[in-house]
DNA sequence: GTCCATAGGGTCCGG
DNA sequence: CCCTATGGAC
C-alpha cells in the first residue's frame, strides 16, 4: 500500500479534504469532481497515516450500489482488507442492522436476538390483517404503503390526527405492538430503534470516524442517526452536492446540506473541478444551476451539444438505432452509450427497435423474488422456520393456495427447524441443498406431476444453496446464517434470473434520469425534452426546481457527446408538442448548428398546429402555440435570473391587484396584499395582465 | 346498494 | 389534463 502514490494523483482540493482533521467537515463536491476517489483516499489515509483500524470507521452510503463500489475500490487499493473489518461500511440501514445485532442492548426494549427485517410490503400485509381483526376504518387502503410511509413521521412526533382523520394512527400503534410480538423490524424501525438506543448511551461501541457519501440525499431520520453517532465523540466527514438533490419527494431537502453544516458546526470544503465532461457539456449543464458560475471544468470545449427533433417516439427509435450503430462502428463500445428518459414507460419503443436491429441493450428495472411465486412462498417457509415468532410468515407458508400444506407435517417441520439445524445438532454433518429440501419434504408441496415442477425445484434448490453459501461465508451456523440471509435480502433485494443492470456488460444502457445518478458514459442521449415530460408538469415551483436539477444530473453524465431530442407530435396526452423551454435555456453557441433543420421542422409543425387549432383545442393553443410565438419566453429568461427583474402586475376579481412573483407556461404565481401568494393555472384563471 | 359530485393523485423509486 | 376512491344523497 503506497499512500504517497495515491496522493500524487489527487489535486490540491482533493488532497486538502483527505488530510483535513476538523471534528466535522462537509465536502461540497461538485458534479464529476472525484468525490468517491476522495472518500477512498480518506479511508486509506486514516487507516495508514493515522493508524485508525477499519473497524473503528462507520462509512455510510445511501444505496447498496454505492456501498459495494466503495468496498470494492478499497479492496483494490488495499489487498489486505477483509470483509469482517468493514462491518461498519454500508447503507444507513445495513449499518443500523449491524449495530442492533452486535452493539446495542435491544433486549431492554423487548426484542430478542433472533429478530428479522421485513419489507414495506410485508408491513402492509400485517397492517391489513390488523385492520380486519380490529375493524378499523382506513381510507385509501390500496395506498396503505404510501400512507404508512408518509404519515409516520407525523405520528412519531405525536400528532393527534392522520391526514384523512381515520384510524391510521391507531393502526400504527397496533402495528408497533404486533411487530414487537413477532420480533420484527421495518426499515424505519432499524433506524428509529438504533437512534433511541444510541441516544441513551453509546454502549460498548466507539467508532472514531463517521464518513458519509451523498449526504444531500439523507432524510430526517438519517440526519438523526448521524447526529447520534456523532454524539459519541466521533469525527465526522461527509461529501455531497446540493445541486444533485433529486429525491426530495422521498424526504431529503435541498437545504439539508446547510442544516447539517450549522448543526455540526462543520467546516465546509469544496471540490470545484469537474473532470468528467467536455467544456460545452459543462457550460450547457451550468444553465440549470441556481448559481451558474460555481462549476468549472478541466477539459477543452469539445464537440457542441446536438439538439434533434423527431416526429414521434417511434421515428426517434428508428433514428437512434441507426445512430448508435454508426457510433459503434467508429469503435465506441456499447457500454459507453446511454439513453435517458423521464418516465419508465418511454423505454418501450426503444427496446423494440433495438431488439429488432440486434443492438445489445439493458433496461434498468428491477425484478425481485416476489415475481416468482414459488420462491416467494419458499421464503415464507424459511422466514417462519428462522423466526419462531413470525406467525404471519407461517400462516402464508401453510395457507398458500398453490404450495401450502397438503398433508400434515410442514407445520411441525417449520417448528422444529431451528433445533434440528442448530450447530449442536448438526455437529460436522455437511448440509447441502438437497438436505434442506428433503427435510421439508418439499416434493409434497411442489408436486412432481406439475408442469413447472422441474423448474421450480431447481429454483428452490438454487436458493437454498445460496443461503448455505452465505452462512458459510459469514462463518455462521445454518439457522443464524439463513436468518441473516433473509434480513440482508430484505434490505438488499435478491437478484434472481436476471441481475440488475450490469455496468460492465457491453450493452447500451436505457434508464430514467433518476437511475442515471452516479454513472458516466462517453455518449449520452436524453430523449423527450418536451414540456410535460422534461420538465414534467408539476404542481408547484419547488417541484419544478427539482426537475431542473434532474435534467442537470442527466446532462452531466456525458463525457464527450450529448444529444437532446424532442417530439413534434408526441402520443401521450400530457406531453406538449415542440421543444421544452429547457432547450431554449441553452445558449446557441454551445449547440451544433442545425438551425435550418429546426426551422423547417418548426414550419411543418406550425402548419400542423394551425390545422389542429381549427378543430378548437384551447389548451394546446395556450401551451404550445402561444409559446411558439415567443410570447412567454421573454418572461422565462427574466425568471432565470440574469436580467433586471421587471415588476409585472395582475388583477384578480377576488384578490385585487398583485405582483407576479414567478411564472412558467402553465402557472403564474402572484402576491396580493392581504392575501399573500396565490398560484393560478393560466388556462383557467381569469387574470387580467396589467 | 347505487348514483354522482368532488377532491386528490398521477411520475421519479432508495432501504 | 384524466382517473378513481370516497362519501353524502337517495
Amino acid at each position: 500500500m503506497n499512500l504517497e502514490q495515491e496522493f500524487i494523483r489527487l489535486n490540491e482540493y482533493q488532497r486538502a479534504a483527505v488530510v483535513d482533521e476538523s471534528d466535522a467537515c462537509l465536502l461540497n463536491a461538485k458534479v464529476g469532481s472525484g468525490k468517491t476517489t476522495v472518500l477512498i483516499s480518506k479511508i486509506l489515509y486514516l487507516h495508514y497515516h493515522e493508524q485508525i483500524p477499519y473497524e473503528d470507521m462507520i462509512v455510510l452510503t445511501f444505496t447498496n450500489k454505492a456501498a459495494d463500489e466503495i468496498k470494492e475500490r478499497l479492496a483494490v487499493q488495499d489487498e489486505s482488507v477483509r470483509e469482517e473489518q468493514m462491518k461498519g461500511f454500508g447503507t444507513f440501514h445495513s449499518v443500523a442492522l449491524y449495530l442492533l445485532r452486535e452493539k446495542l442492548p435491544i433486549e431492554t426494549l423487548g426484542y430478542e436476538p433472533g429478530f428479522t427485517v421485513i419489507t414495506p410490503e410485508e408491513e402492509v400485509e400485517l397492517g391489513l390483517l390488523l385492520m380486519d381483526e380490529n375493524s378499523l376504518s382506513i381510507k385509501y387502503k390500496n395506498r396503505l404503503k404510501k400512507r404508512l410511509e408518509q404519515e409516520r413521521p407525523a405520528y412519531e412526533q405525536g400528532k393527534k390526527e392522520p391526514r384523512y382523520k381515520d384510524d391510521l394512527f391507531r393502526l400504527m400503534r397496533l402495528l408497533g405492538q404486533e411487530k414487537l410480538r413477532q420480533n420484527k423490524f421495518t426499515f424505519r424501525d432499524l433506524l428509529r430503534v438504533t437512534n433511541y438506543l444510541l441516544k441513551k448511551g453509546c454502549a460498548n461501541f466507539s467508532p472514531r470516524w463517521i464518513i458519509v457519501d451523498e449526504v444531500q440525499d439523507s432524510d430526517g431520520i438519517q440526519m438523526e442517526f448521524m447526529e447520534n453517532l456523532k454524539g459519541c465523540g466521533v469525527k465526522f466527514f461527509a461529501v455531497g452536492d446540493p445541486n444533485q438533490v433529486i429525491y426530495s419527494w422521498r424526504g431529503s431537502s435541498s437545504s439539508i446540506f446547510y442544516q447539517l453544516k450549522a448543526q455540526f458546526g462543520a467546516k465546509e470544503m469544496t471540490l470545484p473541478i469537474n473532470y468528467r465532461s467536455s467544456g460545452a457539456i459543462l457550460a450547457a449543464a451550468s444553465c440549470f444551476l441556481q448559481n451558474p458560475d460555481e462549476l468549472s471544468g478541466s477539459r477543452g470545449r469539445g464537440e457542441r451539444i446536438v439538439i434533434k427533433n423527431h416526429y414521434n417516439a417511434f421515428v426517434e427509435a428508428q433514428y437512434l438505432t441507426e445512430e448508435i450503430k454508426q457510433i459503434h462502428k467508429k469503435g465506441i463500445p456499447y457500454r459507453e452509450i446511454a439513453v435517458f428518459y423521464r418516465l419508465q414507460s418511454q423505454s418501450e419503443q426503444l427496446e423494440k427497435a433495438f431488439a429488432k436491429e440486434g443492438i445489445a441493450f439493458e433496461v434498468s428495472m428491477k425484478k425481485t423474488v416476489q415475481d416468482v411465486p414459488v420462491l416467494s412462498w419458499f421464503l415464507c417457509v424459511m422466514r417462519a422456520a428462522c423466526n419462531e415468532k413470525d406467525v404471519l410468515a407461517e400462516r402464508k407458508a401453510l395457507g398458500d393456495k398453490t404450495y401450502g400444506e397438503k398433508q400434515e407435517g410442514l407445520a411441525g417441520k417449520i417448528k422444529r427447524f431451528s433445533v434440528e439445524f442448530s450447530a449442536e445438532n448438526l455437529e460436522n454433518k455437511i448440509v447441502d441443498g438437497e438436505a434442506v429440501y428433503d427435510y421439508f419434504d418439499l416434493d409434497r408441496n411442489l408436486r412432481p406431476t406439475s408442469a413447472k415442477y422441474e423448474q421450480e425445484r431447481q429454483l428452490v434448490l438454487d436458493m437454498i444453496e445460496r443461503m448455505i453459501a452465505f452462512a458459510l461465508e459469514k462463518k455462521l451456523g445454518m439457522v443464524e446464517g439463513f436468518r441473516e440471509f433473509l434480513n440482508s435480502s430484505a434490505l438488499y433485494g435478491i437478484q434472481i434470473l436476471k441481475k440488475e443492470v450490469d455496468m460492465k456488460a457491453d450493452s447500451v444502457k436505457l434508464m430514467t434520469l433518476h437511475a442515471s445518478k452516479g454513472l458516466e458514459f462517453t455518449h449520452v442521449f436524453i430523449i423527450g425534452v418536451n414540456y410535460g415530460l422534461i420538465p414534467l408538469q408539476t404542481k408547484d415551483f419547488e417541484e419544478e426546481d427539482e426537475e431542473r436539477r434532474l435534467f442537470f444530473v442527466g446532462m452531466t453524465r456525458a463525457k464527450d457527446y450529448l444529444e437532446l431530442s424532442y417530439y413534434t407530435s408526441p402520443e401521450q396526452v400530457r406531453v406538449m408538442p415542440g421543444e421544452s423551454r429547457y432547450l431554449r435555456m441553452i445558449p446557441e453557441e454551445l449547440v451544433q448548428s442545425e438551425k435550418k433543420v429546426h426551422e423547417k421542422v418548426d414550419l411543418q409543425k406550425m402548419r400542423k398546429e394551425v390545422e389542429k387549432s381549427s378543430m378548437v383545442q384551447p389548451l394546446a393553443m395556450l401551451f404550445g402555440v402561444a409559446d411558439e410565438q415567443g410570447k412567454s419566453s421573454l418572461s422565462e429568461r427574466n425568471s432565470m435570473g440574469n436580467g433586471e427583474p421587471e415588476e409585472r402586475k395582475v388583477r384578480h376579481s377576488k384578490y385585487g391587484v398583485g405582483i407576479i412573483t414567478s411564472e412558467d407556461e402553465t402557472m403564474v404565481e402572484a402576491e396580493f396584499e392581504n392575501y399573500g401568494k396565490k398560484q393560478f393555472v393560466k388556462a383557467f384563471s381569469e387574470l387580467e395582465y396589467l
